[in-house]
DNA sequence: TCGAAGCCCTAGATCGTTCTAATAACGTTT
DNA sequence: AAACGTTATTAGAACGATCTAGGGCTTCGA
């Protein structure tokens, strides 16, 4: 019942064409040197018999695969974002991607030898969590381009967006507003999070104001769990580590009787498709996941394509403002929320 | 500067073990006919160089690529944790998965060319969106396994979870609690919405209850849209077509001053990892996502090895109970709700 | 008129494996 | 000692493409 008959192969087309494989090669790879009349019979034969090339073969004999391995991680949206935007970046450039999650029983290792064995040329990695020394490693074989993170080995290239400007723009925007007493709730041990914390500190200072930071996460749970820090001594507003750890924490400080932006001014990161929800409308700072993907891709096609030796490459973010960051109240009003506050257990 | 010497090849291992390339090859691979001291030696040597076998050249001559195409869309939560589940079910087969995403401008067509130029032996679709004649194309030249869609070619195989069942368990915990005016919001023109919205009908006129079906979608947008039309006449409860679906309806649903589960109660369908948050609790039919992917993956290895014709696989879903169903308020609250919902303009 | 220069085209080697079939080595049986 | 099995090893041909080197054929300038 399967009409699963072998699939047609060079030869079959040379045949049916009545030409040479190599000629069928070189009107197949659109290389210069057949007469266009003899091209169109090529691919009419080609088009008849369902022929498409065996990768695998091809790639055996040409060294080049045009392939850029792009290893991400299957819990984070943000890195879906990305893996959208590189589809788009590599067709552009004339590359496939072959993509390898890092999931839960499957470690970084295995999605990279995963895509070694796939023949990419270069891999770029989101959010990497090798030691630099692995890193270094595969860069001895391939090029490497680290997304989202830059502490890396010199022969690593890396891609990141200025966390550092992140977290400025995000602080002039709360003090612009008014605001005085900002709490950034970090990142824990998450890839941005020392810079994003530092950034905080520094520029918080430079307001002359008190930089108060309340240890966090990545996701929902940890803006959870740091929300209740906060209850005891409610800030005006807060700049959290990423649009996750935004939502936990403005769903929690909801739960207690708090108002957003009203009472608490709450400032994501990421701009990810749950900022833009209807219903949350969450202003956030944006890292561009296209123009970081795009990034990334130009740096691998340069690495693969000339000889140049490995660059940093940082894209400044940008604010969004939506409806969760706004002026704090009157001083009348700010009693009503201390005493709020005090209510709470 | 860039260390990139040719990778050792078979006959490199062969040369420093001063054996033949057939023997390399038969250590390797882990095949019978080698002496045991013999096997050791090659080993040794292997490990020496740094030799790993090139895939592309192992498989261009062995038809075998033990690979399996799996396309998934970028933008679907419950997709990544299917796509986690099926790394895991495939290399318990032996087998490696590669991993294609739909995205933006990137149709299902081109994410399976490329599936099958990385030498996939068979392909499982997560909610195809071809057209069944399209798919009954592809299947001609690689056995192709639908997920969660059913209404397929004969030649297709397909895996999905049972939606009559999900409905009816939903329907039955719901009355089970009390509820007597339950409203389904469908899923619009997504894949099992027929379905549920037929099994939702089927099952409340069973209970002789009237079975009310608000129009909806698959994601949070669709949910929040779905509810403007409950509030002129808030039910009991409600059986979302998915859990993104659900946290929509319910947002708004207390934005205009209801309480879940005190006023409505709420159920979502796909236990994504949504619905286990902890400031959100939602009670959710379970279409079990390991066990979906493992029943893709068996089916797609079935039809590799064996020649088994196509079958059809239903999984039953199983319901997860949480916080937002419980019992409706008795009568004298019962006042106090629809006030609340008159009070809404 | 003849060699040089292009343009089309093809034969054959090659990429790094696996597979088939044949050979070598060696202990057992007749 | 010849015949036989068994096991260990190898040479050489695939696999399906690309690449290199060259072979016809026209066209052109001297």
């Amino acid at each position: 019942m399967t009409d699963q008959r072998r699939r047609p192969t060079l030869v079959d087309v040379a045949h049916a064409a009545g030409v040479s494989r190599a000629l069928v090669s070189i009107v197949m790879r659109g290389a210069p040197g057949a007469a266009e009349s003899t091209r169109q019979k090529v691919l009419e034969a080609a088009r008849e018999l369902g022929y498409r090339p065996d990768s695998r073969a091809r790639l055996l004999r040409s060294s080049r695969t045009k392939l850029l391995g792009l290893s991400f991680s299957s819990s984070q949206p943000f890195h879906a974002e990305i893996v959208d935007a590189a589809y788009a970046a590599a067709s552009a450039k004339g590359y496939e991607i072959a993509l390898s999650a890092v999931a839960n029983g499957r470690p970084e290792t295995r999605a990279i030898e995963s895509l070694l064995d796939f023949g990419s040329e270069a891999i770029i990695l989101i959010s990497p969590t090798l030691s630099n020394q692995d890193l270094a490693g595969y860069a001895r074989q391939v090029p490497i381009v680290s997304l989202l993170r830059d502490d890396v080995d010199e022969h690593v290239d890396s891609v990141r967006s200025d966390n550092y400007a992140g977290i400025r723009m995000a602080v002039d925007h709360l003090t612009g507003l008014g605001h005085r007493r900002i709490v950034h709730v970090d990142g824990g041990l998450a890839v941005a999070a020392n810079e994003r914390r530092a950034a905080f500190r520094i520029e918080m200072l430079r307001h002359r104001l008190e930089p108060v930071i309340v240890p966090g996460g990545p996701d929902e749970e940890d803006g959870v769990r740091a929300s209740h820090f906060l209850k005891a001594n409610i800030p005006s507003a807060v700049i959290a580590f990423n649009d996750r750890s935004a939502l936990g924490l403005m769903q929690s400080l909801r739960a207690s009787g708090l108002q957003v932006p009203r009472d608490v001014s709450v400032l994501g990161y990421d701009d990810s498709q749950f900022a833009r929800l209807s219903y949350v409308q969450l202003s956030s700072i944006s890292q561009d996941a296209p123009l970081l993907a795009a990034g990334a891709v130009d740096s691998a096609v340069d690495r693969i394509e000339g000889t140049r030796s490995p660059t940093r490459v940082v894209r400044t973010p940008h604010l969004v403002v939506r409806k969760t960051t706004a002026a704090p109240v009157q001083a009348s009003c700010r009693s009503a929320r201390q005493s709020a506050s005090h209510s709470t257990p």
